[in-house]
DNA sequence: GTATTTGCAAAAGCTTTGCTGCAAC
DNA sequence: GTTGCAGCAAAGCTTTTGCAAATAC
């Protein structure tokens, strides 16, 4: 399911509440979940709400989300340089899929994943805290 | 089994190959097998046998050995901000495991990798050309 | 008043590009 | 001569930092 467009900031507001530079950062992540975005596309639509929000602030309320575990950051295979893309940190761990034709993302999932960290944290000792899956290829239809 | 710094530079030399700036860069990256390199650290490296060597010549090369599928790009979870990391492709698929508190970088294989893979291909009609897996977490001495 | 949040400008890094000269064949 | 390789300087981008004004408590 697929949250329309600032429709949480609009419930939000109807309820009185202020949305601040913080929470528009926030709601722009929820929003955009199932699609991991980059800082400059979500300062845009941060500032469909707030005009005038930096982008220092939108650094600022990833880092500080990312310190709480509630934020990934990507990169997507590098797909866009030296950019990184965010989203909210999904309930299930996922495989990224980006194809290298179309640009598609499929965020898909498998028990795999899961079998594959208790593996490592056997096999190594390792104490896993965050992982991260990106295959890239070519999606179905640009084969 | 990790090969001493220089070795195959060496070899080479004595058989009178000539060592250019690419094939001191691709050396650099194959005697660093097994700890992923960044670009710094490896202009460094080559310039331990070539000291004119500009940054330009490492990030062509690297650019020319990814588009041949012989070199992988990481970043470790963004251990070092922006910066990438080099290795050459393995054999066989690996889990980079990066320990947050001493930076211990551990490549660990699983048969689960590849089965994740063909599982990956089949429920997305997905055709995976490159893959990734890293996970951060703290290693057995860092607990 | 004190602490936090914010915007603006500047800096810091990593990577890429333009261009010119050099070497190989 | 033509082609590709290499070095240097400059630019391009993303991200971070310093600082002062504004805001919240």
């Amino acid at each position: 399911m697929v949250a329309r467009t600032g429709h949480l900031e609009r419930a939000l507001r109807e309820r009185g509440v202020r949305i601040t530079p913080q929470r528009a950062v926030l709601l722009s992540l929820i929003e955009s979940a199932g699609r991991p975005v980059d800082a400059r596309s979500l300062l845009e639509r941060v500032r469909r709400a707030l005009p005038s929000v930096d982008k220092t602030t939108v650094y600022r309320t990833i880092a500080l989300l990312k310190e709480h575990g509630l934020v990934d950051e990507l990169d997507l295979l590098h797909r866009n340089g030296l950019a990184h893309y965010y989203e909210p940190v999904p309930e299930q761990q996922e495989v990224h899929l980006v194809c290298e034709r179309c640009g598609a993302i499929i965020e898909a999932r498998s028990p795999l994943l899961e079998r594959l960290r208790r593996d490592m944290e056997r096999a190594h000792g390792f104490r896993v805290k965050a992982s991260r899956v990106e295959m890239g290829g070519h999606c179905r239809r640009c084969q």
